[in-house]
DNA sequence: AAACTGTATTACTCCGGATAATACAGTTGT
DNA sequence: ACAACTGTATTATCCGGAGTAATACAGTTT
């Protein structure tokens, strides 16, 4: 079972998205693996049941995970699972970059900070 | 007077900070120069007042412009308002970089996302 | 003195997040 | 067959933040 520190300002269901998003891109969570059960899940983070639904059903929106009704929810098979994650996360990147430059961060500024991120020029 | 679209999901003091932060980077706000008055911005946006001093409010917190009472709010001084602005979007954009690594987009797809915006290689 | 400025305070409404208590239908394990 | 589990759906309620509103104060400008 994963454990999901809950801090930040986002939204708990958010929180549970990113979080279960991150551990498939990871590796952690693997293709057709069953996930905790909703209960389950909620019960071990002390949040609401339908909290935890709420962010299964995104999950599942987002083509990350699929829910079988009366038996589970399972990651993604094969690489469409950490496809989606990565996709999704290139799209945040995107909006992010994209503001960037829209507020005058020059592009030398983003490419240092990606060398401290990603180490410097592969 | 600057126009603002208020169309995101994003709270209406938050877009008001964004917006000025990119005028005052882009150029367009020059230091010292007199912002428009609390209620007049608010009248022209159709919004509270209160929801624009919170704005301006947190602008000055940041280092953006600076108020004094009576008389008005202006563009913070020399370069610092224009520098605070892009310290604060290279921020942003160094957090949204990181949540990208740890989730797994590689360097190459930063970098391919990275020409799409500032346009390929300086 | 009048009209403007930023700032502060208080109260109210509205909405989304989160909780809560169920209920249903289908699967699994015994 | 039965109990225990699964995802899913519905409805109601509570709470906090966002936004609105109406003021008030003190200082500056004209």
């Amino acid at each position: 079972m994963f454990k999901i520190e809950l801090d930040g300002t986002a939204s708990i269901h958010d929180q549970i998205c990113s979080e279960i998003s991150r551990l498939i891109s990871v590796g952690i969570l693997v293709p057709d693996e069953k996930l905790p059960a909703v209960r389950e899940t909620a019960k071990a983070l002390g949040v609401n049941p339908n909290t935890v639904q709420k962010a299964y059903a995104a999950l599942e929106k987002n083509g990350l995970i699929y829910s079988v009704p009366a038996k589970g929810s399972y990651v993604a098979p094969g690489g469409t699972a950490a496809e989606a994650v990565r996709k999704e996360a290139a799209e945040t990147l995107r909006a992010a970059m994209e503001k960037a430059a829209q507020t005058g961060v020059s592009r030398g500024t983003a490419e240092e900070i990606m060398n401290e991120i990603w180490g410097k020029k592969g």
